[in-house]
DNA sequence: GATCACCCCCAAGGTGGGCTTATGCTCGAA
DNA sequence: TTCGAGCATAAGCCCACCTTGGGGGTGATC
């Protein structure tokens, strides 16, 4: 097994001329020159170098092997450079993934800096529900998934809490839920409202996880919501209550980009809120450019 | 500095898709495996797998350096093939330089079979007087010099004993001089003659080395000879003392394919031997196409 | 749902190789 | 002839690698 590090000794013997003029442009003393060299001639079985006392020659075996040797180490130099590339953010791919929401707002700011910063990275963004999500992140299809989790519920399934812990989960913001209602409600103009005041309203709810979690705050409650739509498209979420069909909880990130028509917001008690968070696989955390738009997007939704 | 040797263990854990069966395939066991990975991935500084519990991925970076895994092992298994072939004996290229009556008697057996035996092997000669053969030698131009050397005369100078004492020297035959006279001469039917029979001759004296040691030889046996004429051209030696222009000795090798006309060739007393050896440098000796052409030199010359 | 098989990581021990320093030898130049 | 340069060798130290043994986790199977 011929070794690299033997071609680059060899190598350099071969365009010094010495093994002391090796030795001094490879940084290291000349008995250990002269080792490798001995080592190589061992593993190849058959004399490479002719010291004949005045100058230091190649045999026709040390002239194919620095033939050889020019393309190998240019070879090794270039994917030490490539990877390198990578290592050092000039280079590097980041698949994102994130829920509806999240890319409408978290997410450009994030990959703007990003690329401002780094311009040799490519970053892409495909959007998924965070079950969805997860599984594109677990089978390599992505290298970061933006997903959000509700706080545990009291006497709730504890399993939801264990779905993330082989993942890491980076928090980026806590986002609050607010209640809508029709322009007309009875509570439209309440500077804040109790969750059990909406008892016997009809309930319009979001995505399924988005659901079981308002199933179990209104249990928490005292009452069990009755649910007669449910989607996740939030500007349907506010034509169906200014249609008057019913009420909502909403992610308050959501009003960012869409804007209540036919319904008023109310700050619902008690307060429930839905933490955002990226998430990665141990592993891709410590790729540079996944590290690198995780700090990002930590810093893009830091708010003092 | 990426080794050969890591990227052999990475391409495997690639191909398997496992440390295990990585492992398995290279002959080693899993923390081996295990401990290469980390090595690579700390001296590349980026992670190369993702370990999912599931499956084993690769990284971005892990993939450049498999693509590039590829070419170097490649590079590294083509140099060790072409020099495996020089070991052993499917390539190789050996330059010899003989002095003209060797190489019109000795080599050509030697070098017919040596392409028989390995018809990889290129074999070529060409003609040079010991001086400058040893000095194409010393010069790297040739790997092989058949030479001849005369025993050493006491009282001479014994500078030329020692000419070669930094080369190889492999003996293969010794040639007996034989006394060369005109038909008519007075001594022209002898059994054998002693050298000194010839004190008041004129001689005709071969190449400078061969005329020195003649001088030494006539001079121990109390005469120094009338040199008129110096040529290494045995038929020209044979022209001369034919037409009555003097005497000489000759190496009984030359007449194998030289016919003397209108001379007689008879022994001289003391007989005088030359013995003609193949000479290489210390390194080269070892090389198989080298010691191989040696071989079958010995061979080639071995008489009973 | 429990067990089994597989796979990976970690720690410890032993062995081998590589590098360095120090020394001797040879060769070529002044 | 002396001096400097260069290579080889030996001894010693250190690091790296491999192996063995044990533990934790996961997925499949009964």
């Amino acid at each position: 097994m011929i070794e690299a590090r033997h071609l680059r000794v060899l190598r350099a013997v071969a365009t010094t001329g010495s093994f002391s003029a090796a030795a001094r442009e490879l940084g290291c003393t000349q008995p250990a020159v002269s080792q490798q060299m001995k080592a190589l001639e061992q593993s190849t079985g058959t004399p490479l170098l002719i010291r004949t006392g005045r100058e230091m020659r190649l045999t026709q075996a040390g002239e194919a092997l620095v033939r050889h040797a020019s393309g190998i180490l240019a070879g090794l130099t270039a994917a030490e450079e490539e990877v390198a590339a990578i290592a050092g953010l000039r280079a590097g791919r980041v698949r994102m993934v994130s829920f509806p929401s999240g890319s409408s707002t978290l997410v450009p700011g994030a990959l703007a800096r990003m690329r401002a910063a780094h311009p040799g990275t490519q970053i892409s963004l495909v959007e998924a529900e965070p079950p969805r999500s997860v599984e594109l992140l677990r089978d390599g299809d992505c290298e970061i998934a933006l997903a959000f989790r509700y706080p545990e519920v009291p006497g709730s399934d504890p399993a939801a809490a264990a779905e993330w812990d082989d993942l890491v989960v980076r928090p980026l913001l806590t986002d609050r839920l607010i209640g809508v209602l029709p322009e007309g409600h009875r509570l439209a103009g309440a500077e804040r409202i109790g969750i059990a005041e909406l008892a016997e309203e009809s309930w319009i709810a979001g995505c399924p996880r988005c659901r079981r979690h308002l199933v179990e705050v209104c249990e928490s409650a005292g009452f069990t919501p009755r649910i007669d739509f449910a989607t996740d498209d939030y500007p349907a979420v506010f034509g169906l209550v200014g249609a008057g069909l019913g009420v909502a909880v909403m992610p308050e990130l959501a009003l960012e980009t869409v804007r209540p028509k036919g319904s008023v917001i109310v700050p619902v008690e008690p307060v429930v809120q839905r933490e955002i968070v990226a998430l990665t696989l141990p592993d891709l955390a410590r790729v540079p450019a996944v590290a690198a738009t995780l700090s990002e997007l930590a810093t893009a939704t830091a708010r003092p």
